[in-house]
DNA sequence: CTGTTAGCGCCTTCAC
DNA sequence: GTGAAGGCGCTAACAG
């Protein structure tokens, strides 16, 4: 509280002199290493006392200078905006803090330069290892990381330059689909009715998805139509453009629907809010993700959900015995939504 | 690519042998300063190559050290589950890269021991700045900052340990109520009927608000209800619980609710899709905060959003001329919902 | 048990 | 134009 050196930050030298010992004295009781040097207990209570007075905090960049290691963990991500994203940094988070290293977390917004640069940056800063969540392009980052040494793991987004840990989106979106395909059939509507809305053609994820979509309908036996899948991006407007085009021409909601992602269900829920009740509440929804909005609309939605704690620690243990010429790729199962709901709803200070 | 020094990161000195200049050549070239001391282009030329194929990266930890500039700007916030924090953190990033800053933002679960820990981390990362957001008592924090020299500006939540910007919940509480009562006079409902769900007793943000809504009572002379206001915490399912009381009491739901937080309002939602429509599409119903999916709902919520982009260039604005003994806050006006969302839906990849 | 010393990688005078 | 030297704050031998 009553700092003295006002302004300036105390250094070891500070407190040494302030106590009449020496640097290395200091150092080894400021570092908790003092007992192994039988140091007086006295003379290390003086120095603790006097490091408070002082108002004293380690300079981690010069300890990172001498024992060449930051206690920084970084990860970079393209943004917060969802659960996903936003579970991810949290787990991250948790995990590099119970292992000791001060986590890093930066949003990219799926820009490569920035990407880039953030990279370079959290390299000049020497974190410890590196996770690359959602990157289209993981390669040259790898690269860079590789240079300099640094572990780094792709999440999300495989990449051929890394070791990866990916959602086992193929079995998630079979696993789906026969889910929605089953309550067609239940309602006694015809399966082949289901679309798949929402991606990127090309794109990894998409197109692991699209390939879980057809598994479904292949093993029943049951052909495709060929417009049943559409990817139209990630973003809402265009999913909602879709399903109003596929509106029209139908004359009413196709009867199952399963969105390829979060921002494609809000695209869905735009275009319906506008839509009488009864135009919608017998419609076979289901949603490649997860939100708590979304998972306590007036109707049934099936949602798949991302195993976020899974995801990180396998990405950890990748780390952990990190080898430059790992490539594996790690498949984490999903889960249904509604298995995570109860452990959410309870938490406290959620604002 | 090729790096020759495998696995050990290359220094100055590294290149310097490998091109046969000085190191201080190469950190002028390397920094470049190198213009003003009239190095050879060639010379440069040839140690900016070299750099590039030893995959070389400035050590930001020598640098600082050096120069005691970390090029670091940090922020605690309490997590990125909702679009308020997530849009902090995402426009504190941006902000902080535009300035050559590498941003820091880290989650803190709004666990007090968890707070300090993260505050001392980042302050032995030598941080230049940092920004507070939704701490509940940011004072020791502040404190901590102070003793080590280094600006930090509370956000979203005020302290008298620094100044503080944050969203004019009084103002903004104020403005969404008369909206509120206009609607249910309009629908020649009694406008006391009107309610203010969530919060916590105490907390800043929640009095703020409550005083807002009997601010837009007062000013047309109508007396409040003794339990027109129930605080009754952040999360969702306190919220529904409180909610579900009432509508049992009443029988039927109150014609007018204000939530006083996202999740109160996610609280709102799980009990009403229990009803029928009929039973909630003709309440009045606001929330203090923004939601992609909360905006879309099959029935009319009007919502305020809070703006971010002027929250953090105020903060910034601040620590830009920080004074140790600043405790001026700054108000920043919510809006409403709407006026933001057209460019929030066409943002491209938004997975 | 405690003090002295030599760098960690970089940048900035100051000579040459 | 370029090289040598000192030091940022800290730690780990190595001497006392």
């Amino acid at each position: 509280m009553a700092s003295t050196t006002q302004g300036r930050k105390s250094t070891i030298y500070d407190i040494a002199k302030a106590t009449g010992s020496s640097t290395s004295t200091v150092s080894m009781v400021l570092n908790g290493t003092w007992t192994r040097y039988r140091i007086k207990e006295e003379t290390a209570r003086r120095i603790l006392d006097s490091a408070r007075a002082l108002g004293y905090n380690v300079n981690m960049k010069a300890r990172g200078l001498r024992l060449s290691r930051s206690g920084l963990a970084g990860m970079v991500l393209p943004h917060y905006r969802n659960r996903f994203f936003a579970g991810l940094a949290q787990t991250f988070e948790d995990e590099a803090r119970s292992r000791g290293l001060c986590p890093v977390v930066v949003g990219t917004q799926r820009d490569p330069a920035v990407e880039a640069s953030v990279v370079e940056t959290l390299l000049s800063q020497r974190v410890e290892l590196l996770f690359i969540a959602g990157v289209r392009n993981p390669a040259p980052l790898n690269a860079l990381c590789a240079a300099a040494g640094v572990p780094s793991i792709n999440v999300d987004l495989p990449g051929d330059g890394a070791p990866s840990v990916v959602s086992d989106n193929r079995g998630g979106a079979r696993a789906i689909t026969d889910v929605l395909i089953d309550k067609l059939i239940a309602r006694g509507e015809s399966p082949d009715a289901l679309i798949l809305l929402g991606g990127i053609p090309g794109e990894y994820a998409t197109e692991m998805r699209i390939a879980g979509f057809r598994d479904a309908f292949d093993a029943r036996g049951i052909a495709l139509k060929p417009d049943a899948v559409e990817s139209c991006g990630y973003n809402a407007a265009s999913a909602r453009n879709a399903l109003a085009l596929r509106h029209d021409k139908l004359g009413r909601l196709p009867s199952g629907l399963l969105m390829n992602s979060i921002t494609a269900f809000e695209g869905f829920v735009h275009f319906t809010s506008k839509l009488s009740r009864e135009a919608w509440q017998s419609a076979v929804v289901g949603c490649f993700d997860w939100d708590p909005f979304a998972a306590h609309l007036s109707f049934d939605v099936t949602m798949l959900r991302q195993d976020v704690q899974t995801i990180i620690s396998e990405a950890f243990a990748l780390a952990d015995r990190y080898d430059p010429a790992d490539r594996s790729v790690v498949l984490v199962p999903t889960a249904f939504g509604k298995m995570f709901e109860e452990a959410e709803q309870t938490r406290e200070f959620d604002r």
